[in-house]
DNA sequence: ACACAACTGTCAAATAGTTTACAATTGACT
DNA sequence: AGTCAATTGTAAACTATTTGACAGTTGTGT
């Protein structure tokens, strides 16, 4: 599927893990394998046992949870270069939410036992794991704090800016303008809504809002940023 | 302040470092203090370097910051027992929200310096790191879980289990049915209502509704849960 | 070139929530 | 016992959001 050598690469590709050891790294290369998932396809299921730590190599997985009545609350999806996974792995509880594949994806997978070895064995491992743990709380404290603060329109432009800036959703303003942004987000408006927990039809209205005022400009199945700064002046107050 | 005894069993009164060796606990103790603080008074701003990892010993820590309008938006508070402070500690990077005593009360204080020394030193400390931020961050999902799918009245619910079980709050359903929950919420409609982004007139409303159900009761400052089951049947859908 | 599904745009009626305003109650302090 | 601040209760006008319905548009696959 993949050589030992492509998986090196693909473990010490970004910030997490770049600065390990090399017998570390070969270690962990070689008990990793990469799978590919179809589109809707379920990797794993709110309440799980965990088995394993994944990197989004290609496509997109979408970390969501059903409610009873079958509606979807979104909560995020991730792309290439992320790493999820960790909390179930780390601590052992059951997964928190559903994780599907929301187009045929690729995962690079390291498997609960191997990786939990080595930590037992490479405790100077844990610093890394604690990075890891510590940007993703800040990204929720960010969103938790925005839900509990900003209006509605607020919260949609605050959306637009995290996904624009995914992966390495970032919440200090030095990472924010250190990569330059993608200008376009692939997502449909009932999307939007789910994960804000509003009707499509206000986002919509939103939207088409800002899109008067030249900050966004909407298309069929994405949306272009035309003007970050006028986006992001939204998510003051 | 605090004899080194004292301390050291403030340290292992938990089930957070309870199992550290003797050893590393006698260097933890020796580096900590207590710090008391008047209600109203300011432990760290968003945006301040960190100093140090916390504990409440008494009374009780306001967790919120303010928008630029002077509006407060509360994600919560801490209680005598929950450690907080970690994630400014662990990635170096300034605080993410405002934390003020909310009555008068006591920290013990475990500065910065002292314990990256000692986690460099006794790296297997990371482990105890670990478990304390995937606490934190299932707390986080599944706020942002319940504010992504939940009507109002649903997380007004959800907010009076959380409060009713803090501190833990807990997320598996085996620590909620653990230890016997509070039935006494000491909150004003106002902080529930900052903390949940809602008039204080609806809360009103919605919790007259619930005592009308006499699911509970209210009262001046404080709100009494009556039937605990079918408050938590309105957080389900 | 056509059919179909997914997505977007729009409207009107119904519902939910905010704002403003004021009165009543409770607890703390003197 | 009396004052004051904090909290709670309530109502009416206003605004925001949802719901349901339907038409138009775009992309995909045959």
């Amino acid at each position: 599927m993949a050589s030992f050598d492509e998986i090196k690469y693909l473990l010490t590709d970004n910030e997490w893990l770049s600065s390990l050891p090399e017998p570390i790294l070969e270690k962990l290369a070689s008990s990793c394998h990469v799978k590919s998932l179809n589109q809707g396809q379920l990797l794993f299921a709110k309440g799980d046992e965990p088995r394993g730590l994944y990197r989004v190599l290609k496509g997109k997985m979408r970390v969501s949870s059903f409610t009873t009545d079958g509606k979807e609350a979104l909560l995020t999806w991730l792309e290439p270069g992320q790493w999820f996974g960790e909390i179930s792995l780390f601590d052992g509880l059951p997964r928190t939410h559903d994780s599907h594949a929301q187009i045929d994806s690729q995962l690079l997978v390291l498997p609960s036992n191997d990786f939990t070895q080595l930590l037992s064995k490479h405790p100077e491992l844990y610093k890394h794991v604690v990075i890891l743990l510590c940007q993703k709380l800040r990204q929720s404290f960010t969103l938790l704090e925005d839900t509990a603060s900003l209006s509605t329109k607020g919260q949609l432009a605050r959306r637009l800016i995290l996904l624009c800036n995914n992966p390495n959703l970032s919440t200090s303003h030095i990472d924010a303008h250190a990569k330059a942004p993608l200008t376009r987000i692939t997502v449909s408006q009932d999307s939007l809504a789910s994960m804000l927990n509003i009707s499509r039809q206000t986002v919509n209205k939103l939207l088409q809002e800002l899109q008067k005022n030249r900050i966004i400009a909407l298309h069929y199945g994405h949306i272009d940023i035309i003007d970050m700064v006028q986006l992001e002046t939204l998510t003051v107050r």
